[in-house]
DNA sequence: GAGCTTCATAGCATGACGCTATATTACGGC
DNA sequence: GCCGTAATATAGCGTCATGCTATGAAGCTC
């Protein structure tokens, strides 16, 4: 026989404030109410869980077993309200990032890291990969968002599509490097140096063909490629190389790491970073909290940087 | 706001049965009762428990998470559930027994022992103490059944007085005392011995008296009165002092202590070891289990010492 | 895409639970 | 031993959850 989980935990609250009625007061009911629910646990088990006659009601041994149980089952069930509201609130639960690996190591983890310091209770899983696996991760239930940069004609019909910063590239050398002091920079400057390339089927790799291809360089020499942007960036500082890069994740680095910008203009595609999700799908309120965190840090920084470009601008 | 602990219970059953068809099943419910509670549930909470378009139903994380939060919910409820059916067939509880001291140790203490090798879960505890002080422990609650002897007269009338033995008494001395050699004992051959006197105030002291009066012993020498009935088998054996004890004591003492009641008729109240217990209260089941127990047991002890006196009483 | 499986919805009957009002019963003080 | 007070039980009524069967809708599998 199946008891009543809320008649254990009205028994637990009346044992513990030493009366029916407040245990009912505790409860916030009415005392005929517990008073009722009580007659009907005791009927179902057929046996007093009060000592007959008896005016502050007072446990039988059965009842005081039984009221521990309840307590349990209480304490349960409030924890079980409690995750839930902060579920809600966002500062609960699991959440699956998936996005292009340059960005995910220069922008998004550090803003990441900054969200989990405020949210300690979601469980970040983060994951790489490019717009073909993070669609099908998206769709499939394996990712709740992905963070890729992404031309806005090429958002698929059944996902959304929220920019966060812009996705321009830059041509980046090690601080310091002889370029950094040549004023007017031609292809002929460029054309002795070798290049850092991503893995060959990231998105980057194209950028970098375009990019070099726009400013004449049709053929070039790679001497590093299939990193991630940790190995990048240490060959980057610790050579004459040259690459591409996001212009985010440069000024990102740069706080860290003896980088430079390379004032020269190349094609880029009319591509933004920016968050991928379904449309349909309801959100888990973690997510929701991650994706309007992400979007106020990239206003902030994509300000930073563009003041930044205007000073750079008028120096140079 | 307070979360349903059925449904959490559904829930867990759900996720660990792998579909809402097979938990309704594993639940003992229609499959449509659960689909509309987890609708319910869901609707209260506002997030969605199970990924949206997959068939057999797989939760969310928040779903996950609490479903195993029902799950321990439902081990407290079946452990309730447990405790009653194991309480109702008096397999467990708290018991509390009071006796006159000379019958708890002499006869019930090892019935007692032997109910609970029976029934390991049932607390017994066990206190001593004389009419007046058993009717209260009966009335107020403290005291769950008394054991004593008692003239069916003297039986209050809110209590309920069920006989278990003959409570005659006898005169007892160490075995191989020189009366037991003595055939056709008179006072006379008693007078020499001193007594063995239990506490003043205990109704056995008075049998003594009575007992003592009515072979015409007014005036008896006591040296040692006042213990438990440990202590005063312990002088008996040690002495040639005589006792009055009631039979079924001398009877079972003999199993390990050398004791023999003398073969000399005296007076004794009309008075029969039995259980007493408030007439309309309800008892707990480990009680009731109890006291047929010792019903059993002292009928089978009834007989045995019928058994034996007439052996006795062909043999003197 | 046919067929099967799985889940959701509809409709109805029953029972539990909420409340207020009121009766009953134990406790404490004199 | 009685009375006032406090604590609990009962009565009556409306609402909501839950049980069921029958049936519709949607995924999954091959």
């Amino acid at each position: 026989m199946k008891l009543d989980s809320e008649h254990l935990e009205i028994l637990a609250a009346i044992v513990e404030q030493g009366g029916l009625t407040e245990g009912a007061e505790a409860l916030g009911k009415s005392q005929p109410s517990v008073s009722r629910s009580m007659a009907l646990l005791e009927a179902r088990i057929g046996l007093p869980l009060f000592e007959p006659g008896r005016r502050p009601l007072r446990p039988t041994e059965l009842g005081a077993s039984l009221a521990r149980l309840g307590s349990r089952i209480h304490r349960a069930n409030k924890e079980a309200s409690l995750l839930v509201q902060r579920y809600r609130q966002g500062l609960a639960g699991r959440l699956r990032v998936g996005g292009s690996p340059i960005f995910m190591d220069g922008v998004v983890a550090s803003m990441i890291a900054e969200f989990q310091s405020r949210h300690a209770d979601v469980q970040i899983d983060q994951s790489y990969g490019y717009l073909n696996q993070l669609e099908a991760g998206l769709r499939n239930g394996g990712l709740d968002v992905a963070i890729l940069p992404l031309h806005p004609g090429q958002v698929p019909p059944d996902l959304e599509f929220t920019p966060l910063l812009s996705g321009n590239n830059v041509i980046t050398c090690r601080a310091g490097h002889p370029l950094t002091r040549t004023r007017g920079i031609t292809l002929n400057h460029i054309a002795p140096y070798a290049w850092i390339a991503p893995p060959i089927d990231s998105p980057l790799y194209r950028d970098l063909q375009r990019a070099l291809k726009s400013i004449g360089q049709e053929d070039f020499r790679v001497n590093f490629s299939g990193g991630t942007l940790a190995s990048i960036q240490s060959v980057l500082t610790g050579s004459d190389a040259l690459t591409v890069l996001p212009y985010s994740v440069v000024f990102l680095s740069r706080r860290t790491i003896p980088l430079e910008a390379l004032p020269l203009k190349i094609d880029h595609a009319e591509r933004q970073l920016g968050i991928l999700r379904v449309s349909d799908r309801q959100l888990p309120p973690a997510v929701r909290q991650l994706t309007t965190f992400l979007l106020a840090e990239c206003q902030r920084l994509q300000a930073r940087m563009d003041h930044d470009q205007q000073i750079t601008r008028r120096r140079g």
